[in-house]
DNA sequence: TAGATTGTTAATCGATTAACAATC
DNA sequence: TAGATTGTTAATCGATTAACAATC
């Protein structure tokens, strides 16, 4: 298995050839070359080609590949067959959005619970999940054994929770607050910070209007 | 103003200077040279210098970087000055936690409107602003001109409403549907995909378990 | 002036694209 | 077999890092 490490890059592109592919299936399309696929999804062929050499031939000479099958492959390179455990920390706005996002259910992400310290919330359901008061974290995790902890708390409150979460044994944070956070080397941490994205949406706009 | 093109890449690190600039302001630290930037944003001192000299030597020999001067132009660089002006389609969780987040109003861009065609939430009040219906939605844009219109429809909806949104003259779109729009070339989009950043994390999970 | 640190050029590294032999 | 299309190597392109002269 010491296969060498596959670049970043490649992995991030993973889920969108994912994605193309589920759709095909979609519409009961069961092959496709690397033209074809590279003609739709707006990349060059020899790049699909070359990234998907990085897990193994999936393809066939003077076929292309089978759509059915590479996308199993996918699947399970992506870990989307572990039916990885989430919980959610913070049952605001973000976080109920997210709970009630149908997507990672069906990518098989299974939801077990929702923590919050605001005794409005707690008790209160959902997406089929109970609030839990974030006082009982620790003893849920350490029963539960989540794998992905989502950060849905303030900037404020997220040093603390992840740190926490460590603490309690969580190896992987998804996390939504504008913050890097520093944990130690074997926890993985994927941010997602909503404000770099709006501007550098804000710097292409700004750009069109300079260069006239 | 035909300054050759600044990478894509760099444009998208824009914005964690940013941050960190802004940090280093709120702990009244005035000055800062690369290396010690570097060190804490955990990139090479190299790489700072080469990413803001593609807009200016904003930098003094044997002295650094004046923090305050420095932060101020990357906000221009960035068009946060511009108080762009952004409406909400969609006013589910995500639209609700988008609209609250107190993020993008300090960063300069203004909420003017959040749309939606169900009739229990048209009319209720989120972050300051009335629910409008949807069906109003062009009279509205085509007098308040906004800027940027931000996708929070559901995946089925929304390559109509991005088409909507393009007729009735807006010119930038902050895409949350895990879909890919298809628009015309002067459109700009910006995707946030949050299945993409979570099959990333699930990948690296996986990995982990498989190199043992 | 001496020390510090930039701006910038050159060297390295990595990622993308092109080309084509292997092979279904 | 002939045609198609992969897997893979080689060429190109771009991004990162290193080095150092310029200069505050």
């Amino acid at each position: 298995m010491a296969d060498k490490q596959v670049p970043l890059v490649v992995i991030r592109r993973l889920p969108r050839y994912h994605r193309y592919l589920g759709e095909l299936l979609n519409n009961k399309i069961y092959r496709v070359s690397s033209t074809e696929l590279s003609e739709k999804m707006g990349v060059t062929a020899s790049q699909i080609r070359q990234d998907l050499n990085c897990f193994g031939g999936f393809g066939q000479q003077g076929y292309g590949y089978n759509v059915e099958m590479l996308y199993d492959s996918i699947t399970k390179i992506l870990g989307l067959d572990k039916g990885y455990k989430t919980i959610i920390i913070g049952a605001g706005n973000l976080g109920k959005a997210l709970a009630n996002y149908a997507g990672f259910e069906k990518r098989g992400f299974k939801l077990c619970a929702v923590f919050d310290n605001n005794k409005d919330v707690i008790g209160k359901t959902i997406a089929g999940c109970k609030v839990l008061a974030y006082a009982d974290a620790q003893g849920f995790i350490e029963k539960e054994k989540p794998d992905i902890a989502i950060l849905a708390v303030p900037k404020l409150a997220v040093t603390k929770v992840a740190d926490d979460m460590v603490k309690f044994g969580i190896k992987a944070l998804w996390n939504f607050a504008y913050v890097d956070l520093d944990l130690p080397g074997d926890v993985l941490v994927e941010n997602v910070h909503l404000s770099d994205s709006l501007m550098t949406l804000s710097y292409r706009m700004n750009e069109l209007g300079d260069n006239k």
